[in-house]
DNA sequence: TAATCGTGGTA
DNA sequence: TTACCAAGATT
């Protein structure tokens, strides 16, 4: 880097790129819900979907769980199943009970907590994202987008995810940020890493980085940042039940499976048919099962193969304990198809 | 640190 | 079809 000191600030960031930055997250900004608020826990409520999940498919889900639950103190005061209902479909469902118990701590504490990160499902992503965006204090937010964008501008060639990368990075962005404009940089850094600095295929002839991208300077773009190694999908066979009283089918909740935590699914198993089919059979009597065909459904590094077996119960069996649900009921994913299968 | 947790889109 | 992956947190 023998470039003229003076354009080069010591971190090695040029100074022209915060303002060339931020220029161009003012024009080319997309007008998303939780850009017309300040209000934290609408941000916060943004920032939970937002994990790991695309923004398309959060924005109805955030405008729907904002209606039910406009406020703190509403989601904080709500009935867990209700939470759960509003989040059925959008994944990772530990995320609706984290965030329902931080909006109870929200309340206790009479407002947010200094150390965000203190709440629970607040990591440390998404407590930096919340200061800067909410409450406008300088923080570097690191996600998936930041941490190209910065792995790319600094030609950083080691494993991102490390806690040595992200120390690297914060030390050098931390004094980027202006006093005035923090949830701006926060969201301009991810904007651009979703719409401009590309996982494959950068665009960096409109990068307002581009002047001072080390990355784009020595031709390292596609080979930063480095690919994680990722353990292959393995394919597992297992079977679920649509046990019928009426037009009703029943559904379970099991707190303590960590998949699908919380959530009301259809009775499903890990192990093939011959296996749970004589229980479930003795607890709801009725007629002979039917094997009705089989769903497929990948789940983060599995490719389910569902074997789904139905059959009609008793009207005696049919007891309050149970929850027999109509077929319109709102569930994740993985309990549609299972009940979509004609 | 490495494994785990859902879903839907894309090359 | 397959692999990858998108505003991560938790254990």
């Amino acid at each position: 880097m023998c470039l003229s000191a003076r354009f080069w600030s010591a971190a090695g960031v040029r100074d022209d790129a915060v303002s060339e930055l931020l220029a161009w997250y003012d024009r080319e900004r997309r007008d998303l819900p939780w850009r017309r608020t300040r209000d934290p826990y609408a941000i916060l409520v943004s920032e939970v979907m937002l994990q790991q999940t695309r923004v398309e498919a959060v924005i109805p889900y955030y405008l729907r769980f904002l209606e039910r639950f406009p406020d703190v103190g509403a989601l904080a005061s709500a009935t867990l199943d209700s939470v759960y209902e509003m989040w059925a479909g959008l994944g990772y469902y530990r995320r609706a009970r984290n965030l329902q118990a931080t909006a109870q701590a929200v309340v206790s504490l009479g407002g947010f907590p200094l150390v965000l990160q203190d709440l629970p499902g607040v990591g440390e992503y998404t407590a930096a994202a919340l200061a800067s965006i909410a409450f406008g204090r300088p923080a570097v937010a690191l996600d998936g987008n930041a941490l190209r964008v910065w792995s790319r501008y600094f030609a950083y060639e080691g494993a991102v995810m490390s806690v040595a990368a992200r120390r690297f990075f914060t030390e050098r962005v931390l004094g980027l940020i202006p006093a005035d404009r923090a949830g701006d940089f926060t969201q301009a850094v991810m904007e651009l890493g979703a719409r401009v600095c590309l996982a494959r295929q950068p665009r960096c002839l409109v990068c307002p980085l581009q002047s001072g991208c080390a990355a784009l300077a020595r031709g390292l773009t596609e080979s930063i940042p480095k690919p994680s190694v990722k353990a292959r999908r393995e394919k597992v066979a297992l079977c679920a039940l649509r046990i019928f009283c009426g037009d009703r089918v029943l559904l379970e909740r099991r707190e303590r499976d960590p998949f699908l935590a919380g959530q009301w699914v259809t009775p499903w198993f890990f192990e093939p048919f011959s296996q749970v089919g004589p229980d479930y059979l003795a607890r709801f009597p009725g007629g002979e099962p039917r094997r009705v065909g089989t769903v497929s459904h990948g789940v983060t590094f599995r490719d389910l193969t569902i074997e789904v077996w139905e059959w009609e119960t008793s009207r005696e069996s049919c007891d309050e304990e149970q929850r027999w649900a109509g077929l319109d009921a709102r569930l994740p994913r993985l309990a549609s198809l299972v009940l979509e299968l004609a």
